[in-house]
DNA sequence: CTCGGTTGTCTAGCGGTGCTAGCATCGGGT
DNA sequence: ACCCGATGCTAGCACCGCTAGACAACCGAG
């Protein structure tokens, strides 16, 4: 059995270095420079093993967006941890948000610009993206307001914050008012 | 004189019937069903003839995000004009933006999902898209609020209209409480 | 220790992509 | 009527995602 065990190790290991490698690519020259020929010299095997691990490179991507949605979960729940108060709390939520966007942006992509070939909003949701959401849902869900469903105001707030990462980093928005911006979002959008 | 001038008209058109084809097979089959091969095909002419129009499929790409721009500020603006009072305005201008996103998603890519080679927000900016950002201005300048700078609440409104867009069309969204979403952006962003 | 079979990896290649060099042909100006 | 430049074509480049089939390396049985 050690045998088998030892086997499953490397191949889960090296299919660790794919997602690593793959996104290290993405982050550093864009994914489309990550075509599965250079992906395949990078990790120094040939193409066809990039196979036996993935259905092909939009499940690449995925594996990268949800190692992604993980980190994110956890830079959200620790920026609203050490935050006193619910409005402190939304800033550094909205803050952590769009920090992560900004220096992850080829991760972000992958999550949400890219086709990962991933379900959201469903059953078939895999964990981490429901876990993403559910960090947002607990700082934004105490400041709804009367009457309003908390998931539904999350997702408000969510694509607020999202059209903001999108834009800011496509150029559509000037970069110097980004604190205006936030501000402004916390501050109308939420009840507090 | 005259044998130059017909030249150039029916160059013209020629440039209009690419552009026209290209949002037409986008429309239909998505960005991806784009090839210069299947535009060529398309339009009666060999691929060279794209290029002696366009640098590149970018900027054919970027013709019709223009055309887009053009027709969502005529949009805009139609809305707005029908409706009584600031409220009925801004929920006039959230209603119909989305509603070209949904209507025209393929153009609506091109504008901001696709990389046409456009500039946003600088002097080279081009005029259409100028004016569609006007046309948001204009209706959103005037319930800004008290010492909150116009342009920026305005990039606030439309970046937030742009997340629900994208992530609703991408099915990161349930399309069932469009609605909801709607009404809280208008009431709590926009200060009436 | 040897052998058979499975498992894993590689080479080579398919059809597609965006884009371009170079030739042919067509038509306007003299 | 002829020349010559503009214009559109054929053919091909390098690259893409992906896969079939050959080959080697390794494990377990005798």
């Amino acid at each position: 059995m050690s045998v088998q065990e030892r086997k499953q190790r490397e191949r889960a290991e090296r299919e660790r270095l794919i997602v690593a490698t793959a996104r290290g690519l993405a982050e550093q020259q864009g994914w489309d420079a990550v075509t599965t020929r250079r992906l395949a010299e990078r990790i120094e095997y040939s193409q066809p093993v990039l196979y036996s691990h993935f259905r092909g490179k939009r499940e690449i991507i995925g594996a990268v967006a949800l190692d992604g949605a993980t980190e994110l979960a956890a830079a959200l729940r620790a920026a609203t941890a050490v935050a006193d108060g619910p409005r402190a709390r939304v800033a550094a939520l909205a803050r952590a948000y769009l920090d992560f966007a900004a220096a992850n942006p080829a991760v972000y992509d992958a999550m949400f610009q890219l086709d990962g070939g991933l379900a959201f909003a469903q059953e078939s949701t895999p964990e981490q993206l429901k876990d993403a959401f559910a960090a947002l849902l607990e700082t934004l869900g105490e400041v709804a307001g009367e009457g309003v469903h908390p998931g539904v105001f999350t997702e408000v707030f969510w694509a607020s914050l999202h059209g903001q990462a999108t834009l800011t980093r496509a150029g559509r928005l000037p970069p110097e008012y980004l604190d205006q911006r936030v501000d402004l979002l916390v501050d109308r959008l939420a009840l507090l």
